[in-house]
DNA sequence: ACAACTTCTTAATATAGATTAATGCTTGCC
DNA sequence: GGCAAGCATTAATCTATATTAAGAAGTTGT
């Protein structure tokens, strides 16, 4: 467990990396994301200050997402032991899965358009530092099908 | 905490219940689902033997999901209090979360053909027996699309 | 055994979002 | 300053899936 600073663009963890690592990030921006048979990136969940990242799978199995720095940030590394996890706490966990839940329902049940309210209500701080594609990579649409509909939003109004 | 027998069609939660219970299925099958803004059906999960069926919020705030019998089945309640959710077993928090990280990527990244080959891999025994309209209700499809891409399926093979 | 449902399938048409491509920004670099 | 590279936007076309509709097959109740 250690405090470490890390540059924009920096990989900290790659798909098939053994699972053994969570980041908490203290100051900047991490995003955590999968990149499917097509080269496509799909932005899994954005950590800005607070926030706990780390692939949620069983320790010591090959990793499913990257994770790489959008900000320079100062993060804190936690090995993760079998030990070390059963005394996460359990709240957090229920908060997670809970996000989760919310985010299954969303992608099930809305249309883009929706997906990219709910997306600015939740987390306003994130819109402003961000790159417009990532927004689309984590709603699913591309850059092309966001750009859209924002355009369709204003005209509305 | 007590056992009871339910009878296919029972409704167990509505959504905007009071989230204060957990249902640990011992013998037969319950699904949770939420229904959209016009009235659509979108099955969260299935809960055969076995598993716990939930929804995953903070406790005493109102549901996101419906809990239905799909089959007479046979259930343990619990009564969820904090008190009781810190002893909860955290690895199968873990298993939750594993699983919820894996739907979401798979929600943004694959096709309807891809997500229904996931879904017979990872339930065969639940593919027997349930509808085909609940099947793709999971998916995220309509019937009429599931059976299309059913019948691909079997002319490609 | 029949009527009334519900489910599954097939087909025609409609639509949201993907893909492709072109254009005009910024931003960094020599 | 000028050029190259990446980013956002717009528009044209394409495609997977939704919607609608209708019929066949299966199920349930009386």
């Amino acid at each position: 467990m250690k405090e470490i600073t890390v540059k924009k663009g920096q990989i900290l963890q790659r798909t098939g990396d053994l699972n053994n690592k969570a980041y908490i990030v203290k100051s900047g921006l991490l995003r955590s994301y999968s990149i499917d048979e097509k080269g496509k990136e799909h932005i899994f969940m954005f950590g800005p200050e607070g926030w706990i990242i780390s692939d949620y799978l069983p320790v010591g199995q090959p990793c499913d997402l990257f994770i790489d720095v959008i900000e320079d940030s100062t993060i804190i590394v936690i090995e993760k032991t079998y030990e070390e996890i059963k005394k996460a706490e359990v709240e957090k966990l229920f908060r997670r899965i809970s996000v989760l839940q919310k985010r299954v329902i969303m992608l099930m049940s809305s249309s883009a358009i929706e997906r990219y309210e709910h997306f600015i209500e939740t987390y306003p701080q994130i819109v402003q530092r961000v790159p417009q594609r990532m927004i689309a990579s984590y709603l699913g649409i591309t850059p092309e099908a966001l750009s859209k509909v924002k355009g369709e939003r204003i005209t509305k109004k």
